[in-house]
DNA sequence: AACCTTAGCAACCGCAAACGG
DNA sequence: CCCGTTTGCGGTTGCTAAGGT
C-alpha cells in the first residue's frame, strides 16, 4: 500500500523482505537511532517511525520468537497483575520478547485465563489465604537465559538477517571499529537535507530493482558522508 | 466445497515524554 | 524556558490462516 504525503510516496502496510534487509544493513550501519534519518537516507519510503517498528518487534537479532515457555507465561500474568498495561516494562522483564508480543499475547492468551480464574475465584471460597499472584511469585523460577544465550539460527528473521549481511558483503566485526556516535555528531552538525527520491523498481524484475535500490542508496549516503570529512579508507569499509 | 468465525499477529495511529537547539 | 523534533508506549485495526459448520 502507497499513500502520498506531501508529494513524496509513504509505503504502508507488510514489509517485503527486500525492504527488511535494506533496514537492517541501515541499522548495523546507524545504529538504533535517528530513525527518520535512517528511512530517509535508506530511500525505504517508510516512515522512521515505521522502520522503528519493524526493527524493535521483528529484525532486532535479540528477538525469541515461537510460543510462550510456562515460565514467561506466569511472568507476564504475575507482572500484569502488578502493573497492568505497562507493556515494554513488562518487556524488559522477559529477554527476547517485545512489548508489542506481550500485549497480543496477553489479549488472545492470558486474558481469557485471568478471567477464567478470577470467576473461578470468585465462585470458590476465600479461605486460603494464598493468592495465586503470592504463589507465582514464591515459585518463579528465574529467567531462562538472556538475549545472549538464544539460539539465533531458531529464526526465519535471524537466517534472514544472516543472509542479508552475507549477500551484501558486510563484515559485521567492522562496524565496532567506527565511531559512530562521532559520526552521528558530524550528521546531526551537517545534516544537509537528503531528498531521497524514490527507490524504483525496474519493470523486469525484483531483483534487479533490488540491487539498483541497495546501489542508490549506497551512493547517497556515501556522498553524504563524504561531506563529513570522514578518511576515504573508514568509508570504503563502512558501506556493506 | 463454500462460507463463517475466531485466533494470532503485524502494523498503524495518536499521544506524551525526552531531547536538543 | 520555549519550541520543534524524535522516540517510546499503549490502544487499536486489519489481514490471514485455521478451525468449525
Amino acid at each position: 500500500m502507497v499513500t502520498v504525503m506531501g508529494g513524496e510516496e509513504t509505503r504502508k502496510g507488510p514489509w517485503t523482505e527486500q525492504e527488511d534487509s535494506q533496514l537492517v544493513c541501515f541499522v548495523r550501519l546507524f545504529g538504533e537511532r535517528r530513525w527518520d534519518f535512517i528511512a530517509r537516507v535508506s530511500g525505504l519510503n517508510r516512515t522512521g517511525k515505521s522502520c522503528r517498528l519493524r526493527w524493535v518487534n521483528y529484525l532486532h537479532p535479540g528477538l525469541k520468537r515461537g510460543r510462550m515457555t510456562p515460565q514467561e507465561e506466569r511472568l507476564i500474568l504475575e507482572l500484569h497483575s502488578k502493573w497492568g498495561n505497562r507493556w515494554s516494562r513488562i518487556a524488559r522483564r522477559l529477554p527476547g520478547r517485545t512489548d508489542n508480543e506481550i500485549k497480543n499475547y496477553w489479549r488472545t492468551h492470558m486474558r481469557k485465563k485471568a478471567q477464567e480464574r478470577k470467576s473461578s475465584y470468585s465462585s470458590s471460597s476465600s479461605s486460603s489465604s494464598l493468592t495465586y499472584e503470592s504463589s507465582l511469585t514464591s515459585n518463579l523460577p528465574p529467567m531462562l537465559g538472556g538475549i545472549e544465550n538464544l539460539n539465533h539460527n531458531q529464526t526465519g528473521t535471524l537466517s534472514c538477517i544472516v543472509s542479508a549481511a552475507k549477500e551484501m558483503n558486510h563484515d559485521p566485526g567492522v562496524m565496532h571499529a567506527y565511531p559512530m556516535e562521532q559520526i552521528w555528531k558530524d550528521i546531526e552538525k551537517s545534516e544537509a537535507k537528503v531528498a531521497a527520491p524514490p527507490c524504483q523498481v525496474n519493470q523486469t524484475g525484483a531483483a534487479s530493482g533490488r540491487d539498483y535500490c541497495f546501489a542508490e542508496s549506497f551512493l547517497r549516503m556515501e556522498n553524504e558522508l563524504k561531506k563529513l570529512f570522514l578518511p576515504p579508507v573508514q568509508l570504503e569499509g563502512l558501506f556493506c
